[in-house]
DNA sequence: CTGATTTGCTCAGTATGCTGACGATCAGTG
DNA sequence: CACTGATCGTCAGCATACTGAGCAAATCAG
């Protein structure tokens, strides 16, 4: 029996006593979490052997872009909590890409810089990852990639601070 | 390894495209990193209490909505992995959430059943569940919610098959 | 200047998510 | 019936991501 609303309405009104069984596959966060998991995908296909996950790049990426910074400023541009840009930040310096040394202004803070071999990596990624994006947005015509943008930024800022790790 | 790229480096590297400092903060797949983390971040805060995450709902859900499934037929509804669904069955079993049977049919395949408990604790997720769509919606209004909602639909179902775990 | 608080980082623990390898089973073919 | 290939599930290994606890250093209050 198609009387089921669809996934918006069932947003705006009360929830029914749910018997109708409740399809997961129209809610948001569903969707979200489906084009996150692509979005992955796509990354990696695109830079295959450079052996670099999406959020490597965007720890390398912004090192590279501010160099100096401490591991609390990187966690706050890119979104993430201290504690997984330790474990990033270890794996990026085990293999040599970036530096981590103790800062000379405040010894708890560990300031970053990228190396040689990491800006050398950074070349190499940045074409890969370009495709991925367009890649990603490939299914939407020129006008729907921009409106996407553009509601997916709005979510993103105004709802930034219910992240434990709010962007800065 | 080249020390710094001097001058005439440059006359062998086509253009700089990694040069001037290539912000991620408008790349979609960063974006869309983010919002999935606010996601299940509202997710988590308004199901507080309960002790269920996004994938432990959907996938008890989706086993309260077709009993007798297995874990493959599973993995496909919500598109994740079946090693990865193999863990999530898991803590929902051994939490005596639902029940997982060797299959008469096919001795290879587990048909899954939500137990008593776990319909219950169904019940009290869903209203929080709902809320926490409407909260991460609520900065885009009626207009730009639905127009968010089909230009990520038609996202995640043209990009399907490129994960691992494309939905059914 | 000292005690209290804040801050930067780490660590342990838990939960996704993936790849690749493997064992068990089933279905189809000869 | 034996052989082959495909399928279901598990496991090991790696990489996000979070919470909460805790340490050491910096900052602030009085």
């Amino acid at each position: 029996m198609p009387r089921r609303p669809a996934a918006h309405a069932a947003l705006t009104e009360p929830p029914p006593d749910s018997d109708p069984a409740l399809p997961i596959d129209d809610l948001p966060g569903h969707h979200i979490r489906r084009l996150q998991q692509i979005a992955v995908a796509v990354f990696l296909q695109e830079t295959e052997g450079l052996g670099v996950t999406p959020v490597q790049f965007a720890a390398l990426q912004s090192v590279a872009n501010a160099p100096g910074l401490d591991q609390r400023t990187l966690s706050r541009s890119i979104g993430l909590d201290t504690s997984t840009v330790a474990g990033v930040v270890d794996r990026l310096e085990a293999r040599g890409l970036l530096r981590r040394d103790v800062s000379p202004d405040d010894r708890r803070a560990r300031v970053l810089a990228s190396t040689a071999e990491g800006q050398a990596l950074l070349r190499q990624v940045v074409p890969g990852m370009l495709r991925a994006q367009q890649r990603m947005l490939a299914p939407l015509n020129k006008r729907d990639r921009a409106e996407f943008m553009r509601l997916l930024t709005i979510l993103v800022t105004a709802n930034n601070e219910l992240s434990r790790a709010p962007s800065e």
